[in-house]
DNA sequence: CCATCATATGCCGTTATGGGTATGCGTCAA
DNA sequence: TTGACGCATACCCATAACGGCATATGATGG
């Protein structure tokens, strides 16, 4: 048996976001299109490290590019963010709840050691 | 220069929901609190795979653990999700209207063609 | 066609990561 | 204490992922 590495996550919206830089970017794509070269001086990084991570973005579909002359303006396409959205959505519930049942288990538990 | 590589990503909870197998384990927690073993079985992993997985949990605070006998008991902590879902919520108004915009400038660019 | 700007790619080196197996350690029961 | 159980760790392998640099590719203006 081969030994199995990591799972191929690329393409992968969770992993996609996982990179703070390419949070970073779908940020700044927040208010509108913008070229590489700008993207990549506004968050201080090269010019090929941002052609990279917008590349992870647009095959994962959060990032359109078309082209405008010379340049390339990427634009977002947020529409990828909304599973994520709904995901973590789905643990809404237990922000509060869980932790006060847990909050709630360690008096318990300090009443018992008292008693003993 | 050494060549730095992949930046630090552990200890981030956006990193460690970026594994599909980690968040199987926190989906199957908000059932309730389960032992190692049971986790492992129940998502076919090995038991020192669901254990390197619930590290990765704990250690980024959507896990807690406490023991129970021989056994450990693992519970969700869904606090960190919060930051998650705000994230990606803030990305909410363009899940509809940037792609109507983009519809738009494709219609544009049909027309200019034709008016050529 | 040539020079130039804007990007994308290729390659290299380093580290992170995931899975597997073996094993250490703590706990409980007899 | 001994043996079995439950879980964490350590170690190894193979590969994915980042960053930096050099270079190919594309489009534009002369």
């Amino acid at each position: 048996m081969a030994p199995m590495a990591r799972a191929a996550t690329t393409s992968d919206v969770f992993n996609a976001i996982a990179e703070p830089q390419r949070r970073e970017i779908l940020v700044l794509l927040r208010a509108g299109e913008r070229p590489v070269t700008e993207l990549a001086q506004e968050l201080g990084m090269t010019q090929p490290g941002a052609s990279k991570h917008l590349r992870v973005l647009r095959e994962v579909g959060l990032v359109r590019d078309r082209k405008a002359g010379k340049q390339r303006l990427y634009g977002l396409d947020a529409r990828g963010l909304r599973p994520v959205h709904e995901w973590a959505g789905g643990f809404e519930r237990f922000w509060n709840e869980s932790f006060d049942r847990l909050d709630a288990y360690v008096q318990d538990l300090k009443q018992a050691r008292q008693e003993e």
